[in-house]
DNA sequence: AGCACGCCGACT
DNA sequence: GTCGGCGTGCTC
């Protein structure tokens, strides 16, 4: 461990010892350029990775030792590092990923330091707790008469380290006030006690699972990397293979090593039931880390993952810039799931950035997926990834069997209730099934009662007055609602623009209208909506849970929250309402991430003696992901994916990096738009296009324009970028935010 | 990120 | 005549 007290060896490196008057640089959690330079103070020596509090302007902030002082401002504009914190130092790998993930997304060092910092700002030091202890001292060698409270007391204060007086006392039976006494006449003393773990320490062999073949022999492929330095295996395998046992092997062997693990999810939002597995395997509850987290819970995953107390850290995308002292493993579960793609601040992917860290520590890292995405595939392929396959498990549930409703063919008829959105076909199947006594899934990835409202009267459209966008009318909550910044109005009683009363009528199908017209045709069914609005707080989730495995629904109508993570046995029939609704707008993954999302709802119906079968409506059967889906021929599928990117010089055989200016003056943005464009790099195997109104021209009431770069494979981005950028004035008004390897082209 | 400095509109 | 808007720039 990287201390001032353990330089004396010469084993520690000259550059990251700083002793007293020494010019250090440190690293401060702003967006600033580089880092900034102090002084270390008398007394108190530092070293890199040291977590220092230091005066800025006319405040006071912490920051990192980052190295030696740079020594471009004078010494005597110098400041003093006010001194050190009690906490442990960041570990040079971690010093290393901050740097390299600010040069690859383009951002100042600190503002990535601020992912791994900013839980840690004013958090109080850790106390020193106290104990109270037996000292040693017979009750008369104390000088005090012996009571049989006294001597119970000191009886079981011999047995253990108490906390409080009022533990020890409850525990002994006596009233705390004896305890004082005690401790007065010296019979009891109070020592400084290191603060409890809140962290059980999870063994490697509480519940081992019983593996069938191969199951067994892909965990021994895992299992041997683990230890064995940098590698990265990619873990295919559909629902129900198991593929969370036999990751689980390689966390056991991480942990046998004495090693921290760190196991990457998409959304921590339905993952009790994930930390409840882990926690019946290894027999303790992992440490969690997601956004949601109390302050309390954050400090303790944050400080567990410093002293290496947190075995495992089971957390969201952000996990990532934990300060961990000992990480032998990562996994990344779901890899192919969008949500790693962090889009606001600092812009980066977190299974990306995962293989980064997992290099630069010299551990393995392992990709899980029953879709692995095409940039993981084709890693897989091209042998840079390891690949291991499961196969579905004998005795689960086979695959469900996938049909594709042509709603040309099949149009749903109105019913009393009005229009309609599921066709006949599916209408029978759903009939048949919750007769049959089980559930039916409806899909449908749209939130509300209806994504459009209009005047009937003058076609008036109710938009978002902060972005380009259409309100969605939520019943539930009986308000309009914009899904991009939040806005929420009630209906207005008549338009805004015709004036014409009692005129609005909605368009299309939310999952509520959906729930609406199960209602009127299973009459006797009980229906469930299910999407994230109401499954806000954890304990809903569970509820739910509850309710569906209870068979206290038949029908669920939900959104993807429904599609992740979790079986549901009674479960039989899916029906997806609108299997094209991911296919329109441009973005180059819509056909990939269609086929990842249905495959994954699919995968929901069916069980051991039941197979499911899955009802995809569409109006375009023939699109090359329906045939996929209905033909099982997902490797064609996939393959022609590839093919079409590969022609296209699109990620992966090219790269992207996108730029976003925005403000909220749109002639401003307009022209450094154009300024931008006309400092574009030229040159030969890159290309730039735009700039041009975003899909989402307005969002939050800023104005957006994007231009979009595009490089050969094996061209960096970064530096051309940023050349880019110093040859424009862009104004103060207009942010410009670079977002490299874009998944999003809103 | 904060926070101060600095130059143009509605008020004690 | 001042208070205050947020554009611009700086913090070792």
């Amino acid at each position: 461990m990287t201390s001032p007290q353990s330089t004396q060896s010469n084993a520690e490196p000259a550059a990251d010892f700083f002793p007293a008057g020494a010019r250090v640089a440190v690293l401060l959690p702003l967006p600033v350029e580089g880092a900034y330079d102090y002084l270390v103070p008398e007394g108190e020596g530092l070293a890199a990775g040291d977590i220092v509090e230091v005066p800025l302007a006319r405040r006071f902030e912490v920051g990192v030792v980052w190295g030696p002082g740079i020594g471009e401002v004078p010494v005597e504009k110098l400041r003093e590092v006010v001194h050190r914190l009690e906490l442990p130092g960041l570990p040079p790998v971690l010093r290393k990923f901050i740097d390299w993930v600010a040069g690859y997304t383009l951002q100042p060092a600190g503002a990535v330091l601020r992912m791994t910092l900013n839980p840690a700002r004013r958090w109080p030091q850790a106390k020193t707790a106290t104990a109270i202890v037996a000292s040693g001292k017979s009750l008369a060698e104390a000088g005090l008469k012996a009571t049989p409270a006294r001597e119970k007391l000191l009886l079981t204060a011999r047995k253990g380290v108490f906390e409080t007086a009022a533990a020890l006392a409850r525990e002994a039976g006596v009233s705390s006030g004896i305890v004082r006494d005690l401790i007065q006449a010296g019979a009891l003393s109070l020592v400084e006690a290191k603060p409890a773990s809140p962290f059980d320490e999870p063994d490697p062999s509480h519940a081992p699972p019983k593996l069938e073949p191969a199951q067994e022999k892909a965990a021994a492929v895992l299992r041997d990397k683990v230890g064995g330095g940098f590698s990265v295996t990619v873990l295919e395998g559909v629902t129900g293979s198991g593929k969370t046992e036999v990751y689980l092997e390689a966390v056991a062997a991480a942990l046998r090593t004495g090693a921290q693990v760190l196991i990457l999810v998409p959304e921590i939002a339905l993952t009790a039931q994930g930390l409840s597995r882990i926690a019946a395997r290894f027999g303790a509850e992992p440490a969690e880390w997601h956004s949601d987290l109390t302050y309390k819970a954050r400090r303790e995953t944050w400080h567990g993952a410093a002293t290496g107390a947190a075995r495992i850290v089971v957390g969201a995308r952000s996990a990532l810039f934990l300060p961990f002292t000992n990480l032998g493993l990562i996994v990344v579960d779901e890899e192919h799931d969008a949500a790693f793609k962090q889009e606001e601040g600092v812009i980066y992917h977190a299974r990306d950035m995962a293989v980064v860290r997992a290099r630069q520590g010299a551990i393995p890292i392992v990709l899980a997926s029953a879709t692995p995405s095409l940039e993981t595939r084709i890693n897989a392929q091209n042998g840079r990834y390891g690949l291991v396959h499961l196969p579905k498990r004998f005795g689960a549930a086979t695959l469900p069997r996938i049909t594709v409703i042509d709603m040309k063919a099949h149009p749903p008829e109105r019913g009393r209730w009005g229009q309609a959105w599921l066709a006949p076909p599916l209408v029978n199947a759903v009939t048949q099934t919750v007769a049959g006594g089980d559930q039916v899934l409806l899909f449908l990835n749209r939130r509300g009662y209806a994504p459009l409202t209009l005047c009937r009267a003058c076609g008036h459209r109710l938009n978002c007055p902060r972005c380009t966008a259409w309100l969605v009318e939520h019943k539930l909550t009986r308000k309009l609602q914009c899904h991009h910044c939040g806005y929420g109005a009630r209906l207005p009683e008549q338009c805004s623009s015709c004036e014409a009363k009692d005129s609005f009528v909605a368009c299309g199908p939310g999952i509520e209208r959906v729930a609406e017209e199960a209602v009127a045709r299973w009459p006797d069914a009980n229906v469930r909506v299910v999407s994230s609005d109401v499954l806000e707080r954890p304990s809903a989730v569970a509820e739910l849970i509850d309710d569906i495995l209870a068979r206290r629904i038949d029908i669920l109508v939900g959104t993807q929250v429904l599609a992740k993570g979790h079986h549901f046995p009674g479960l039989t029939l899916v029906g997806v309402v609108d299997a094209d609704l991911g296919l329109s707008g441009w973005d180059l993954r819509a056909a990939e991430r269609t086929h990842q999302l249905l495959h994954q709802v699919a995968g929901r119906a069916g069980r051991a003696d039941k197979p499911g079968r899955v009802l995809l409506q569409s109006y375009e059967p023939s699109h090359p992901v329906m045939r996929a889906l209905a033909g099982g021929d997902d490797a064609g599928f996939i393959d022609s994916e590839i093919a079409a990117r590969e022609m296209l010089a699109m990620p992966p055989f090219g790269r992207l990096t996108a730029l976003i200016l925005s403000g909220d003056n749109e002639s401003a943005v307009i022209a450094a738009g154009r300024g931008l464009a006309a400092a574009a790099p030229r040159g030969e195997g890159l290309e730039v296009l735009g700039p041009a109104p975003a899909f989402m021209a307005l969002l939050r009431g800023r104005h957006r324009h994007r231009l979009l770069l595009k490089t050969r494979r094996d061209m960096a981005p970064q530096p051309l970028v940023q050349e880019w950028l110093e040859r424009v004035r862009i104004p103060s008004s207009v942010r410009v935010q670079i977002d490299v390897d874009p998944y999003s082209f809103y």
